[in-house]
DNA sequence: GATACCATTTTGGGATACCAGACCGGTGTT
DNA sequence: AACACCGGTCTGGTATCCCAAAATGGTATC
């Protein structure tokens, strides 16, 4: 069997879903007895996961990197020029239908859907979105973010108001592009990721100290 | 010693250096004997070279990733977006003097410059260009950007008018960064990725046949 | 001569043994 | 009580072994 994508695969659940803190230390041998893998495999998924930012170097060891308020900040303004620019070319293709199944996806939550899927919905509106684009790299880039931001975004989803805003401004996204009307899908994008960068990065300094009793390394700006 | 490090940047120069040819298989056993290393650092370097796009799984093994036209087309679009992203940062900037370091850097190539040095800092430009917009993420966009297409822009430092133009549009960005006019050096910044785009391709396609001869892998786009 | 088949070799994936250096705790000294 | 020292333990880095599967090449058959 192949353990290596499984150990990758359930060490990066188990770092996005926050059961194992931000800045927590990862020992290779820990992590080789918990999936019952050898090191090949485990140092293979160290070696994967550091590349996509969720886990680090702290001296010699490892470490699960800690959540950093200038890091989301950055990807930020990464995330709004991608993104931004994958809009820009699907809302240049003839055939821009593919938004009705993202906004079959958006509709798919109601008052019963678990956080967790609405937390992975709201991620994959954006990826999926930029996958329309057909370009690799701005897709690659806009998943690699979302993934990045993900465990700070647990955050977000507990706020019922901040949330129904979110899918709202995801409707006029899609309406925008539907119509191809660039400019102002852009704008609405834009003016989205902003939106949520601030409320984020608010939410996150307020709850700093309570996430730091938590266990949860929390780098400020 | 730490030869883990130096698998990877030997491996890497080499492929960069088009002295492993792009589509050629890869053995890991090869790369072990050819530097002294054992087999961990030699998967260790593989996996990271992966994450890179200058090596490929290739069905159970490895191969060195062919030069792929529509990969070039689509990083140039990617290109664009960040790249541009970048500018509009540094033009915001209070203090922009360092685009002096950067024009330095531009003169320091001559007509005595070997071709690998002018190969070198035209790439520099562009990513000592995005480290001024102090967004750490638009830098590593931009770099990991460059080295996917260093392989391919060896063609274009063959050709004197080509680099002659290339420099003078770099003058000319620089120039308007300076005067903190973003509006006119992302116009600049945008005409010369697409043009540099097109040159490429155009050359790549017109080479493919001398190229595979080579044994260089060129895919179509 | 082409092709299907089988034995051998080779390959990457995984496991394990070993090492040097960092880290930690206790002890003895001041 | 504070601190310097020292020995044991733990960790990641490396080398090496083993294995299953895939590639290879030769051979017999049609």
């Amino acid at each position: 069997m192949s353990q290596m994508q499984s150990v990758e695969k359930q060490l990066r659940h188990m770092i996005l879903g926050l059961e194992i803190g931000p800045g927590e230390k990862l020992t290779e041998r820990w992590i080789e007895n918990r999936f019952g893998a050898s090191r090949t495999p485990v140092r293979a998924a160290l070696l994967r996961l550091e590349t996509e930012g969720l886990v680090s170097r702290d001296g010699r060891g490892w470490s699960v990197s800690p959540i950093n308020l200038a890091e989301l900040e950055q990807i930020a303004v990464y995330r709004e020029a991608v993104e931004v620019a994958a809009l820009r070319l699907t809302c240049a293709l003839a055939d821009r239908s593919a938004v009705d199944v993202i906004e079959a996806m958006l509709e798919s939550c109601d008052n019963d859907t678990p956080r967790e899927e609405w937390h992975r919905v709201g991620m994959d509106f954006h990826i999926e979105l930029a996958r329309l684009s057909a370009n690799e790299f701005l897709f690659r880039a806009v998943r690699d973010s979302m993934t990045r931001l993900s465990r700070a975004r647990w955050l977000e989803v507990r706020d019922e108001a901040a949330l129904a805003r979110a899918w709202a401004e995801h409707r006029a996204i899609l309406a925008a592009v539907r119509l191809g009307d660039a400019e102002e899908a852009a704008r609405l994008l834009t003016s989205h990721i902003v939106g949520s960068r601030d409320r984020l990065v608010t939410s996150l300094a307020n709850d700093r100290r309570g996430l730091r009793a938590r266990g949860f390394a929390v780098v400020a700006a």
